[in-house]
DNA sequence: TTGGTAATCTGGTCTGACCAATTTATAGCA
DNA sequence: TGCTATAAATTGGTCAGACCAGATTACCAA
């Protein structure tokens, strides 16, 4: 009887996949404006808050708009609403941003040191795809987006060749994570011309150390790269933020002209 | 038609982002409950019902987790990594015992090193505490199990202290695989009585490290400690593995008599 | 017609209450 | 003594009713 403690059915969520499907099915039109909530609620036959509940999820789902005393409607353009929370949480934190990085750190040099070790040959040759990959793209036009998946996989691919299972799942995890990561950070080092071949250079080092079975060499190539990468990235956010914050006070001067001057 | 729809600003929002906040700051650890709404409510200053819509918003984004009657929990969100039937793999191959080992080898050492940068008063208490068990059972009879959890919990600790959300997320993700990891490493290590004072040698100098805000050395003793614990437990099995492989020449059932070896 | 004001509508928030599921404590049983 | 079964406390889910502050609408006066 308690193994199952299926089906605390809420009633919001009823009202959730109801109101989606009145979207879905046109019934509600983009734009549109729902009832009044206490209207709707009788018409629904549950309690304002309840529907309130459900409004809410609709809402952080990206569905619906409050307007405070205009109603609640049916968004215009549906967004893709398919993206991992918390990824979208660790945008906004550039301090998580720094501690994924960190995390990195740790990951990366204990695989490239194993995958020195451990590499087969098999291995090898997929290492040298992928950093044959990553010259391809230092050539061609930057699109972070793709830029980001290419470099994520040549890691990878050191994981995998470090042939430890417990670090090549927990590193395949932070997959998303790490995509994300790369791609803001490829977005900024851009801003810095000199620091591509710099890293190019370091992922080269990093490969080396693991093509000529030197594991020594490759946990302290990770390092390196991964430390430059860390420095480069906390100096470009420090010079961001000291901008941010000289624009702040341009911007609060008319404010207090305005008040000065009838 | 306005461009600028202004901010409402809306409580719950802020309870929203205050909440993501201590997420993101390890104060709510995964899997960690929250308090009870009413307090929880009282504590933010706010009533019930924003609190609840706050605690939606956060549900819908796949944060947090109701258990009716039984309360809200973080969810576990960085570390999706180590799911369900990994774990059970992982705990049934030898090889996979030493491929975790390394992993916490490299978590811990940087765990440990951050966690003597940045440890807070309160966290040196905890530490202490943690620590202050592990000698406790030194001295009483020895339950793997129990013993287990209070050595994780010890490592948990420093983890906590490092203030890096990425890696506490994935070491206690990591934490029931540490739990089996240690478990089986205690049972094995108790084998041989002199190793404990050994390990518990180690553990302190670890703490040691930390509470004096040396990271080199605080790194260095958790290097110290998991070389330690892997070379003693490849001993032990290799010790054990050349038992097995004796009895089995002994016992050796008449299928695979044909592919002993001679 | 036009401008402004008041009535009203609407979402946002709050108080307080009850229900149902869970957890915990307790007492009773073997 | 040890374990199970029942009772009590805890906690999320739901509801009712009320007030507030923006937004909308209707209306009236110039």
């Amino acid at each position: 009887m308690q193994f199952e403690t299926v089906n605390p059915p809420k009633v919001s969520d009823a009202i959730v996949s109801q109101v989606e499907q009145l979207i879905l099915e046109g019934v509600l039109k983009p734009g549109e404006r729902l009832p009044p909530e206490r209207e709707l609620a009788q018409q629904l036959n549950v309690s304002r808050p309840s529907l309130r509940e459900a409004i809410t999820t609709l809402k952080s789902r990206g569905l619906l708009q409050s307007r405070r005393g205009g109603g609640n409607f049916v968004v215009d353009v549906i967004a893709p609403a398919l993206t991992n929370p918390l990824i979208e949480l660790l945008k906004n934190n550039p301090k998580a941003m720094f501690d994924v990085l960190e995390l990195r750190h740790a990951l990366e040099e204990v695989a490239a040191y194993f995958a020195a070790l451990r590499a087969t040959d098999a291995d090898r040759e997929i290492l040298r795809c992928r950093f044959a990959a990553l010259e391809e793209i230092q050539r061609g036009a930057r699109e972070p987006q793709h830029d980001a998946i290419v470099d994520a996989s040549f890691h990878l691919a050191i994981a995998d060749a470090s042939h430890n299972v417990a670090l090549i799942h927990v590193m395949r995890g932070l997959f998303d994570l790490l995509l994300s990561n790369i791609c803001r950070s490829l977005e900024r080092l851009y801003t810095r011309e000199s620091s591509y071949a710099v890293i190019h250079a370091q992922h080269q080092a990093i490969l080396k150390g693991v093509l000529e079975r030197d594991p020594d060499a490759a946990r302290q190539a990770a390092h390196v790269h991964l430390s430059f990468v860390e420095t480069t990235l906390r100096d470009i956010d420090e010079e961001a933020t000291r901008q941010e914050l000289s624009r702040r006070r341009l911007q609060s001067l008319p404010d207090l002209e305005a008040n000065a001057s009838p």
